[in-house]
RNA sequence: CGCGGGAUAGAGCAGUCUGGUAGCUCGUCGGGCUCAUAACCCGGAGGUCGUCGGUUCAAAUCCGGCUCCCGCAA
């Protein structure tokens, strides 16, 4: 049971801005005690290299909470004795970027918990959000699991569809599974803390995997159908691209207009968005 | 002090190296042509050249300080 009354113990493990407010929900809340944080330690980060707190960590030190900021949880064995100490109900993982080790994902005493961003099987590993725009997919969803060691494998507990409508983004797309991750995780921990949700294995078939995404994988080949280049443009984070005269344009937005494809908006390097006909008249 | 690009009319740019009348493509306004037009022709308005200082007879241009915007990388 939970130290204060009646309230689920949790540890958060997440790092970038889109597991933000899954954390702000759990703290907020008055069914979740957020006993730690676990996050990436501060990284040398934008113009200048200042060295940044992650997004997770601003906020778990708004809110007072204990902080973990190991550079690899598997091998700091003083980060782990102090998890086992709170002795967590459950452990939360989204967007963490560090695999955990068996030792680690034992700790809870009921389950450590992921959410994925992707209809499980479908679109295991790093970047499933971008892959299934990209890939012109109209449906992808938001995935709870019970965190194993293979990539994105473990049992099924919950799911939820989003629809993805032709002209949606990446960013689009993942300020709404940022969204909707707090209701799906706190329906999954208090199902497994109930008894009442039962997790399933993944189905063999359809499984897929979501490769990080590569630099040459975003730069734009007009040799490409219209409807391809426009899924990579809204696909890609942060931005698709082709050269220029040795510099990189950004492509920020693209729209079909019958087969054809239509270049809305660039970004040339050093510069600010642009529309494309204002770009093309300073090329000239 | 991670590397780099940029600031000139409402927009996008050239001009800066080599100091000497503020230029281009658009937009806008007026007029013309046309059945008509986002097309074409003529004309107009609109700039303290990011900011502060220095050099000079003379600075968008050369030198130095500052502010703001952006790309890479991580």
């Amino acid at each position: 049971m939970g130290s204060k009354s009646g309230l689920i113990d949790i540890v958060f493990f997440g790092t970038p801005e889109i597991a933000v407010p899954a954390l702000e929900h759990f703290q907020a809340g008055d069914k979740f005690n957020v006993q730690a944080v676990v996050t990436q330690p501060d990284r040398p980060c934008g113009r200048g290299h200042r060295l940044t707190p992650s997004p997770v960590r601003q906020v778990a030190a708004a809110h007072n909470l204990p902080v973990f900021t190991p550079k690899s949880i598997r091998k700091e064995p003083e980060v782990i004795a102090a998890l086992r100490e709170l002795k967590p109900d459950f452990f939360v993982t989204f967007a963490f970027g560090q695999i955990l080790s068996q030792e680690v994902l034992d700790i809870p005493k009921f389950e450590t918990i992921n959410l994925h961003a992707s209809l499980l099987p479908k679109y295991r590993g790093a970047n499933p959000i971008q892959r299934a725009i990209i890939n012109g997919d109209s449906k992808t969803g938001i995935t709870t699991m019970i965190t194993a060691l293979g990539l994105d494998e473990g049992d099924i507990c919950l799911c939820e569809e989003i629809d993805i409508p032709c002209d949606m983004t990446c960013l689009d797309l993942t300020k709404i599974i940022s969204e909707k991750s707090p209701q799906l995780l706190e329906k999954t921990l208090v199902g497994l803390y109930d008894g009442t949700l039962t997790p399933t294995p993944q189905c063999p078939d359809g499984v897929c995997i979501a490769p990080k995404l590569q630099k040459c994988e975003c730069e734009i080949d007009w040799d490409k159908s219209a409807c391809e280049i426009h899924n990579l443009v809204r696909g890609v984070c942060p931005s698709a691209f082709f050269m220029h005269g040795g510099k990189r344009i950004k492509v920020t937005e693209t729209c079909i207009i019958g087969d054809e494809l239509v270049i809305k908006t660039v970004k040339p390097e050093g510069k600010g968005t642009m529309s494309y006909q204002d770009w093309q008249r300073g090329c000239k």
